[in-house]
DNA sequence: CATGAATGAGTGTTCATTCAT
DNA sequence: CATGAATGAACACTCATTCAT
């Protein structure tokens, strides 16, 4: 007797999210979601054609929701907008530790996957690529803010910039018990080098 | 039908290492290095009591091997002490792929354990804390050199600094194609931050 | 293709039962049984957490049913207590083979274990100790109808009897081909014993 | 460069005959034996074909020697002879718990065999049945003269009786402490049938 | 659309046995 | 005759996925 859930879907991500945030994609098994959301194994699959897929989708919902973020409080502030933008993406990385992790390995353009055919089905997905994108776009807005000057989005070093700092928070709350120090050795890392290389 | 193989050992860390730098620890099966190395699973059980210990073994072997080429460049340089030992670094890197990744797990305190038993193994052998260590006082050796200065080892934002080079080389590495650039972009992020926080 | 398959798990059961009657714990693989019964490996699980368990399982409903058998022949009978309690257990016994040596490793404490932990283990789940001591307090109180006296249920000495008894019918059955002399045998045993030490 | 070593065979059966006393068969292994003796794994195939094979050859051994100690005191007695042959045989036997274990199997005809192949090899060699009847005449014998009585070596009663004093005294030492009320036990229930049924 | 029993290839590891040295 | 590295079938157990109900 199959009993008609609400919100079914949004229950199965929140729920998988939760438990891949705390354990490394290996170890959360799909019976062990199945389970947490109370439902039954063969309707996960109703959802997500596999495991890899949930994770996914699962993993890209919580960066739509970390942009939101970012962008609400890039409108509220007045000053301080690089501090403010590293401060907030520091918090919303903190929460999620092994999706970060897992966004590392994405970044390294290894998810686990050696078959050809997965590499292929990763590519068509395409991952937060667009998601990612946005918050780039914060972030060079932000930093047009913050020194009063006109950037072009495609400078390869702001790339680089930016994908330091993603890098970089996970790297230093993880190693540094400080987290105002991490952060202020961030702000200082990307400012140095901002003033440095890019205004002059 | 045992033959005695020649440098079996040898040949055993050498394949394991390819396949641990091209693919990740669950995705490399003792079946797999076995077969790869063309001997017996039951074989690889002598030389290594486990799976983990072979990872072990052949990561810190790797290591060495790093430090060595570090420390013999450092001797024979006369200038650009801190651009040489990026591009030192940055060239050993780019050939461990996944091992690489497992420096970052490893300074993530995340090596697809949860396992307190597993953990407490983990700790007993020490990974190559060690070898990371001689690793850093080089580069606090060679920073010392290129800015004529003494420096306290214990500062923090050495450490924070350390872990970033060694983090963003293979971060950038695979994103940026542009290997020269990549170098300049670490270097200049490395000096500008020591100039502006450090020397004053 | 996964079937729906009637009465698998008492399936399981009957056929591990009958595995385990004929072959030592360490001789009977779960893919053995798996094959037996006509399933895939896997579905043992679903049914027992692991081989040990299973075997407890099985072993202990057999305890149970014999139990039963030797409950109901009790209340029927009006005259020849012993003999007849005797005659039950033998027959019952006499149908399985490994599991009544299973009940002498039992007895002897021993059951190719040596790690203190499952030792732990097997303490815990308190085997068929339960339904042996039913059948104990059964052959006590047919022993009181029998020789028409009180006993006292702790006499070390009918323990003794009980052991033995327990341990002889396996025993003689396999090594002295004419069953109703080994009946007799074991209760001229039991019976002489009783009358020359406990009845005077 | 192999070393010769004197009495090996005598010292390979020593080491083993220990090692089987303390375990049971699957868990001693030929390497723990090699290792134990202090020699190479294949060492030991020059004087065993097969682990199975060295373990009758150490097993019989074993029996050749308590045997030996029976006869002596048997010839050394003056009267109690029953009690005191009890007594001995209860000595020899907690000597080697595991060794008596495999008894009990060898008397259920059953030796983690099922292979037919494996059937008949045990058949050949005939196991210690040679000692075994050795230990029976002895049997034999102090009854004799115990009860002053001619007795009838085949009489199936006289068999099955020796078959339980053996089976029951390893049963009895690992259930009841008292040493000495488990040998006046097994001694009443010898003498009691005895004098009830074969006296008389 | 929900269920969960069934699947089976896959895992790390063991160990009696072989045989080139 | 001693060595011990090499062998590989075997083990218990896992888990993503399927599909009859």
């Amino acid at each position: 007797m199959p009993k008609i859930i609400e919100n079914l879907e949004e229950e199965i991500a929140k729920t998988s999210l939760k438990l891949f945030k705390e354990n490394p994609y290996q170890n959360v098994s799909m019976r062990k979601i199945a389970s947490e959301v109370g439902i039954a194994v063969g309707t996960l699959y109703n959802y997500y054609p596999n495991k890899w897929k949930l994770y996914i989708g699962v993993f890209e919902e919580s960066w739509k929701e970390t942009y939101q973020i970012l962008k609400m409080n890039c409108k509220k502030n007045e000053a301080d907008y690089l501090k403010n933008y590293i401060e907030v993406l520091y918090s919303e990385m903190k929460k999620k530790k092994s999706i970060v992790r897992e966004l590392y390995r994405y970044i390294m353009n290894d998810l686990e996957m050696d078959e050809a055919e997965q590499k292929e089905k990763f590519k068509r997905i395409r991952f937060p690529r667009v998601v990612i994108n946005q918050i780039y776009e914060l972030f060079i807005m932000i930093l047009e803010k913050e020194f009063e000057i006109k950037l072009e989005k495609d400078n390869q070093d702001l790339y680089r910039l930016f994908a330091v700092l993603q890098t970089n928070i996970p790297l230093l709350h993880q190693n540094f018990e400080e987290e105002e120090q991490n952060i202020d050795f961030l702000y200082d890392l990307l400012n140095s080098y901002f003033e440095k290389k890019i205004l002059k």
